[in-house]
DNA sequence: GATAAGATCTCTAGCAACTAGAGGTTCAAG
DNA sequence: CTTGAACCTCTAGTTGCTAGAGATCTTATC
């Protein structure tokens, strides 16, 4: 029986984060102590274990709860959870691609910055017309299944 | 004269967002109407692109207020709009490092599954057992500096 | 000039996924 | 048995918007 602060320590989830989670029904209602504290067991740890690295993997919390449906479900064919990692995959490529064309498109303002005043500087020159852009198109996309999370 | 819906037009700026713009100081304040209707000007809408396009290359609102506060000193030294790129790249390679890590460990994931039953679905396996992962750093930073946004 | 449709106004509340703080209780070490 | 760390609940804040209610304004048509 662990205390929510040992159980933070063992899974690198912060105190409140847990609490969240439990409120927001990821995490099942921990047992009390006679004086009202949180007390979890081991399948408490793998459960937390399991919603952090998905978390880290970039899940959103509505697949997570889905992919932890599935894994109470250990008969189920598998095909919807590849489903639902087939789609982040998806997204993490769609991200990537965004993301390098930034890159180069960062880049490419910085080294024609000629570090002079900022009545020439490319980079807010730049910054103020779209048209010099090599790549139109790196805007992120509508549902950005974003993985900015954690300490 | 525009109204804020020609200038949402204009930008591809939504007009909530144009206001929450206002709201918070982005944008200095519209003129109104007689009926107390806003109308902007050139001005303005080459400033709201200026906002638009840093977005899309990632920048937060708060970069973005800097770096509107160095366009309108042309005569000072570029070097500070260059830290807050350098920072903005720096911060955009972090994250295509860490999601081609997630990738990769998504693709092994789903090889790796047979496609049967839950019971030995890989996907989930790894998402259990952190253990499992070639990359044991796939989480992403704690500022992330993300760029998800626009329509 | 009247009317109706559409655009705009303000305001509040909601989204993800937490984090921070106030103010109070309980547990564990010495 | 005391003290201080850890815990409790609750509310509010974060970022960057989006959605809706209900009221008003503008503009096009008749």
């Amino acid at each position: 029986m662990l205390s929510i602060g040992k159980l933070s320590a063992a899974t690198g989830v912060k105190v409140p984060t847990i609490r969240y989670y439990e409120e927001i029904g990821l995490l099942p209602e921990a047992e009390r102590s006679s004086g009202n504290q949180r007390l979890y067991r081991r399948e408490h740890q793998e459960r937390l274990a399991f919603i952090r690295h998905s978390r880290e993997l970039g899940f959103p919390l509505g697949d997570i709860r889905e992919l932890l449906s599935l894994s109470d479900r250990p008969d189920m064919s598998c095909a919807a959870a590849d489903v639902i990692a087939s789609r982040q995959l998806a997204a993490v490529k769609d991200r990537i691609a965004r993301l390098q064309a930034l890159q180069e498109e960062l880049e490419r303002m910085l080294t024609q910055c000629a570090q002079g005043t900022i009545s020439d500087c490319k980079v807010i020159e730049v910054l103020s017309n779209h048209e010099n852009c090599l790549h139109a198109d790196h805007g992120e996309s509508r549902h950005p299944a974003h993985a900015d999370h954690d300490s």
